[in-house]
DNA sequence: CATGTCAGTTGATCTACATCAAAGTGGACG
DNA sequence: CGTCCACTTTGATGTAGATCAACTGACATG
């Protein structure tokens, strides 16, 4: 095992194809608990590129992603865009007490979402208030990740940023267990260019260049479009910026 | 009334020099509430310039700002900051469930805080489930704040983020009160340009440019170092990108 | 098999902001 | 009332990343 396992290790992820197992809400529900919140879910899919939720349209749900991604954006009147969030599997959307969306949601790759209708969710918040806690433990995580994400966004170069989301994504992909013995990592980059700069607050071509330069150092190794080999990840890690232990992000 | 008016109606806030009227704790307090607050509540003072607690220190209480300004901000290894959040009167600060803080908090202004122990005030919090649910609204408020203050470094050019944080500041700060009848604003800047500019990711010297040029244009009037007038505070609204109602930050 | 489309790469050039450096300014204090 | 110091402004120059533009390669589709 190499030096790198530890950091490797994130993140609580429990949402196995979604029989109610949301990090996000059941994580300490009893059985009639869980029936409650079984009674008042329902599916939805959308395939990459749909959108979710338009930013300040109404949303009558709360969600959890079962697989895909989904990301969340805003726009400026002139079109520039910026991804303010991306969710991953078992990540947590929609705020209960809101009734519209801030930002646009929008499917990254095909998406299944496990939803729960928001009446009857915050219903069940007032009445089992672990859900509650549970809900803030999570948005104080957001919001932490929010503002690691100010710092990369306000002053990090193109390059660590890139290493940085190249890491974070790395560092949360279930196929991380498809880690080789050697100690490499590959995995699946699921986010196109122009994904990948809107989050960065970079241009795609940038995005396209760093990378480019990166996989030139041997830093990471491409495989058809979107694997991706990371042959040594503490290396990587020294290219975000971050002190060694790395963020704690998305 | 100048068309202004509307726009400016900002931000529940109520915590009139503290006797335990914080928006973020005890908007729905019962009096026997109120009196359990007040025995684990004591005050801190802190001068301009002094840190509160460092990045990764423990941190065993939370608080609400009662006079002055506090910044939360982070640090590389190499020296490049990032300020994450502003904390005005009436904010809180602090985060129950966590050991220690994750940002430098730094009184920007002389300081006083209201500071609650934690540990009774987490036990206040089990037996009082309106308080998480204030404080789950709060922190979704503060996570939509940053996601906001993410599309502003991603995207905004210089004049923009100017433009932006001199509208969020006066729309936040009390003395908008002192407004002349003839539709002026005038207030208080209490950060310094330094601070501004580890706010909105610009060194201080494009700042200081950028300050000057809407100086010159009228946009904004300065007096001394530290008070600004805005005459027409939505022609200045126009210059931040933000569509036609500006943002709900900070 | 030509044809179109879409994501990605690479190159040439431009520019907004950073960097380095030097004056200026106001207000606190002897 | 001078003078000192922290803050601010302004200028000259450098550069990372944006912008504009052309090209590639992997597919689908008729």
């Amino acid at each position: 095992m190499t030096r790198a396992t530890p950091k490797l290790q994130p993140y609580s992820q429990e949402c196995n194809d979604c029989p109610i197992r949301h990090r996000a809400v059941c994580a300490r529900c009893e059985p009639d608990e869980l029936d409650l919140l079984e009674q008042i879910k329902f599916y939805r899919s959308f395939e990459a590129g749909q959108t979710v939720v338009w930013a300040g349209d109404k949303m009558d749900f709360v969600a959890s992603v079962v697989t895909g991604i989904a990301t969340l954006s805003q726009t400026m009147e002139d079109g520039r865009r910026q991804m303010v969030g991306l969710l991953l599997p078992s990540d947590f959307a929609g705020r209960p007490g809101r009734e519209t969306s801030p930002y646009d949601v929008t499917a990254a790759t095909d998406l299944v979402m496990c939803c729960f209708r928001k009446k009857p969710f915050q219903d069940m918040m007032l009445r089992t208030p672990h859900i509650g806690q549970r809900l803030l433990e999570m948005t104080l995580d957001e919001l932490d990740a929010a503002r690691e994400w100010m710092l990369l966004l306000g002053r990090k170069t193109a390059r660590e940023k890139i290493a940085s989301l190249i890491c974070i994504i790395a560092r949360r992909d279930a196929s991380l267990q498809l880690r080789a013995s050697d100690g490499q990592l590959r995995f699946d980059l699921p986010l196109t260019r122009e994904a990948m700069s809107e989050y960065l607050g970079l241009t795609l071509e940038t995005v396209s260049r760093q990378m480019s330069i990166l996989r030139k150092e041997g830093l990471i190794v491409t495989e058809g479009k979107r694997q991706i080999i990371i042959p040594d990840f503490d290396r990587l890690l020294e290219e975000t910026g971050d002190d060694s232990d790395g963020g704690f992000l998305v």
